[in-house]
DNA sequence: ATTATCTATAGATCTATAGATAATGC
DNA sequence: ATTATCTATAGATCTATAGATAATGC
């Protein structure tokens, strides 16, 4: 049972560490801000997670996992319509994507220890991206466009539009703009 | 003479400032880090801009001046092979890209003193591109949008391949990437 | 007088280590 | 034994204020 308990912290840790980060950012969020929300001194969460770096490389890896629908960044399994509904899933989860954008934003600042980690993301996603365009539309796109430059485009769009979207809320559609963006992609 | 030593001072400090806020975002740029590298110790800084955030202010202002090339946001002055141009000098100058990529990641956190900066930007730049793409291609793009939806695609793809470029130069393509991008909303 | 800088320093933080104490699991 | 937490604390920083000192401009 220990064990369970002990997991259960650290997946309650971790939920904290979401939500500070989507406050301040990495850099801007305390070991102390994220231990006091679970009702921990800071040194108690370094027991499970000795250094600050330590707790972001687990928040990272957890989220990989829900933000693929747990389906894996590398394979081909995105579909366009399955874009869409992610888009519009994460409309409604702002915490999340705030804490997603803000590390993106921070990652390309020196020796941020989040680089490596989307940087290699990111080029996975590219490639799996264009291997769903392939597969949905053909050698072939809009433009004359293949499916690895509409790649890039895509993974752009998303970013992109997640940093209006979030800046003002209210005067960005951010799933509908992706769905315009479907509409300039594909094929007629 | 004076004022003019002064001004120079404070160009020198806004240089400086751009460099560190590129390795370290706002948050994570100290006052004494700028100071140094112009010399200064932290508290003489401090005579030029009496907070960190007065700093911030006069580097967003400042910038504002050469991304838009001097002409102003709001106005309809872009033009598609112009922006294309901008994109390609951008991609020679990574630390401005840097700077500015850093501080829009940032501003998505809770009460980021550029965060108004930003929103305000965002929507009169949506505005200007809007008017330049009905003045460019008309009152229908491909796919039947009009520039209203075009725009905010514009601004994101821009923003969106910043970061996937700086995180990984040698796979993106920034330019070509844009100009792919300009290709598909050009209408046949 | 005003401007440019500096030293000193207050008052907050921050991460991480050391080591104690209590509870849990064999 | 191991696990979960805590107190104490070292050692860095950080921003900002106070007040001194020297140089510059009238």
């Amino acid at each position: 049972m220990a064990r369970a308990r002990s997991e259960e912290r650290r997946a309650e840790i971790l939920r904290a560490a979401l939500e500070v980060i989507a406050e301040r950012g990495y850099r801007g969020a305390s070991l102390a801000s994220v231990a006091e929300r679970v009702g921990l001194t800071q040194q108690g969460l370094l027991h499970y997670f000795p250094t600050k770096e330590a707790l972001l490389v687990a928040v990272l890896d957890e989220r990989d996992q829900w933000d693929t629908g747990g389906a894996g960044l590398s394979t081909a399994a995105w579909r366009m319509d399955l874009l869409a509904s992610l888009v519009e899933y994460n409309a409604m989860r702002p915490g999340i994507v705030q804490t997603f954008s803000a590390l993106l934003g921070e990652s390309v600042t020196d020796e941020h220890p989040a680089k490596e980690f989307f940087t290699q993301r990111y080029a996975l996603v590219r490639e799996g991206m264009a291997a769903a365009l392939r597969m949905e539309y053909g050698e072939r796109l809009p433009g004359g466009l293949t499916p690895e430059q509409a790649a890039p485009l895509l993974v752009a769009v998303l970013d992109g539009l997640q940093y209006q979207w979030l800046l003002d809320p209210g005067s960005v559609d951010m799933p509908g703009a992706f769905r315009d963006f479907l509409t300039l992609l594909r094929p007629e």
